[in-house]
RNA sequence: UCCCCGAUAGCUCAAUGGUAGAGCGAGCGGCUGUUAACCGCUAGGUUCUAGGUUCGAGUCCUAGUCGGGGAGCCA
């Protein structure tokens, strides 16, 4: 019999002899017939379950079929009929088919996934196991078509795909704690003294002794040695971390190359414990060349509309239980946020409305604010979900509280009281900043004065200064959040259910 | 990292400082082309860990661990 997926099953012609291969989502006895079992079986091609009508004649009915529980692993061969709801279902009896169990589950009264309502926090200790859940199983077939999404949409319009470092050698990148990456043996480290390498006793690094080298006085307990490793002495020669962000590196490849992205993974040290936060998480950023602030808010834009499309498009049955189950309303908001074009508005102005509506008693607000802060997330949330009630592209801040590598604006744009640069946060109701991104400085003298004022090692930027010394050109990129993204196209309220093994701080299972 | 809340059966939760319970799930039986099925019975517990108060602690106190919500940092 020709194996096919439940997902093909659902679709086939009734009277085709099929197999399926899956897992028990539940069982239901009858005694009708001289006794059946309605087994629901998911392969996680599609959302739903099909129906295995297996019969009270199979050989090994009473023995086996009658005593399966969720998620036993099964194939089924039966021929397709039509139920009485007029949907697919397999009907298998002792002349046409069979029901041959694959794998038992053990001790099915301890098994954690019941076919019952779990909570999130509950199984997200079992992440191992809770892709076999509805929620988990839409939640990773969502992931993977919108990781082809965003492939296709760079791929149609000439951008090329960079695949920038995870481990980097420049710890200027700027975005916050980065982890370590090293060989060295954490206790018996070589180390510097006074500047100079000196080495464990009996340490050998990388097959090699290091050379000229002082003991430290055999007095001093090694987990007492407070002197800073030779990094000289690990495997890259100096000190390298996992990389908290592409974008430097993809910068150059755009002054090449013209139109380019990136899509990996970036690593943060911080120590957030937020459910809008992980440790690794994984981050698209375009850059193209020759482009202003406008084109960068105008791809962001066409961005997270076409994502928006395509899931409604190719993702609608997992879509639809989002809707239902998940977050009441979601299609409506994501239809919402496609048919509008996005409010482009400048954050002098942003903050102005901000004044007016506390001024008129409009909002209130925890934090105050003023020109020249960050705004909190309750100021966001006002400006896309009380004020305009759509996506703002926020654009031109303060030159203090941004990132050394954005442009500085002509003074006065926007009427603005001080310093700003062009730099846009593209907010979303609901999930707030989702895009972050900028026109980058690509005049070498401004660039060296900010990295200057910033108190940043300016040699460390040699080769990113560089493509300002060799046929500069403007150019524009922006970072999104891929699991950001995951949550405001699924209504999932923690980042850790939208990624298939969080790592998060104290949490590193699986 | 800060503030608040929580941890009891496989899961979700009850239990005035005084005999640890229910629903769901599981097992057995009944009924039924069932589909969040229904009805009956049964099993299932080191009450997160370590101390302390008390005649007596799931309950009160201290510390810790883990989880959740919010904040900061940000994507």
């Amino acid at each position: 019999m020709p194996w096919i997926s439940v997902k093909d099953a659902l679709k086939a012609a009734p009277g085709t002899i099929v197999t399926i291969k899956g897992w028990v989502r539940t069982r239901r006895d009858s005694k009708a017939d001289g006794g059946l079992s309605f087994l629901a079986l998911h392969d996680g091609t599609c959302f739903d379950t099909i129906q295995i009508v297996a019969k009270g004649n199979l050989s090994n009915y009473a023995s086996e079929v009658a005593k399966l529980t969720t998620h036993c692993a099964v194939e089924a061969t039966g021929v397709i009929v039509q139920n009485p709801k007029g949907g697919n279902e397999i009907s298998a009896d002792a002349s046409s088919g069979e029901v041959k169990v694959v794998g038992w589950v053990d001790n099915p009264d301890h098994y954690p996934i019941q076919p019952k309502p779990h909570s999130f926090e509950f199984l997200r200790e079992l992440a191992h196991l809770r892709v076999r859940t509805n929620t988990f199983g839409a939640v990773a077939r969502v992931r993977h078509t919108l990781s082809m999404a965003i492939h296709r949409f760079y791929d149609q319009r000439g951008f090329f795909y960079v695949h920038t470092p995870i481990i980097t050698g420049s710890d200027c990148e700027g975005a916050g704690q980065m982890f370590k990456v090293s060989t060295l043996d954490f206790v018996n480290a070589p180390r510097l003294q006074n500047g100079e390498a000196v080495h464990a006793q009996g340490v050998k690094v990388s097959g090699a002794e290091v050379s000229s080298g002082k003991t430290p006085a055999p007095s001093t307990p090694r987990h007492l040695d407070t002197s800073s490793p030779d990094f000289s002495a690990d495997f890259f020669g100096k000190q390298t971390h996992l990389t908290v962000s592409g974008q430097l590196n993809v910068e150059t490849y755009a002054c090449a190359l013209s139109r380019v992205y990136t899509f990996g993974p970036t690593f943060r040290a911080e120590n957030s414990n937020t459910s809008r936060h992980l440790a690794e998480f994984w981050m698209i950023e375009p850059e193209i060349a020759f482009a202003n602030l406008q084109d960068d808010a105008k791809l962001a834009e066409d961005f997270i509309k076409f994502l928006i499309q395509t899931m409604l498009n190719e993702r609608a049955d997992d879509m639809k239980f989002f809707d239902e189950r998940i977050e009441k309303g979601l299609l409506t908001r994501l239809k919402e946020v496609l048919d509008k074009p996005f409010r482009h508005l400048p954050y002098t102005d942003g903050i102005k409305i901000l004044k007016d509506a506390i001024a008129s008693g409009k909002a209130k607000f925890e934090y105050p604010i003023e020109w020249g802060k960050d705004l909190q997330s309750e100021h966001e949330r006002y400006l896309t979900e009380q004020h305009f009630k759509q996506p703002v592209v926020l654009m031109n801040y303060p030159k203090q509280i941004k990132a050394f590598y954005m442009r500085e604006n002509d003074p006065g744009t926007d009427g603005a009281p001080g310093a700003t640069v062009a730099a846009m946060d593209v907010l979303v109701p609901q999930v707030g900043e989702i895009i972050g991104g900028s026109q980058r400085e690509e005049r070498l003298d401004k660039l060296d004065a900010r990295i200057e004022e910033m108190g940043l090692p300016i040699k460390e930027y040699w080769w990113y200064r560089d493509l300002r010394r060799y046929g500069t050109v403007p150019h524009a990129g922006f970072g999104l959040g891929f699991e950001r993204a995951m949550m405001f196209l699924t209504g999932m309220q923690n980042v850790r259910d939208v990624i298939p093994f969080p790592r998060a701080p104290k949490q590193c299972e699986f």
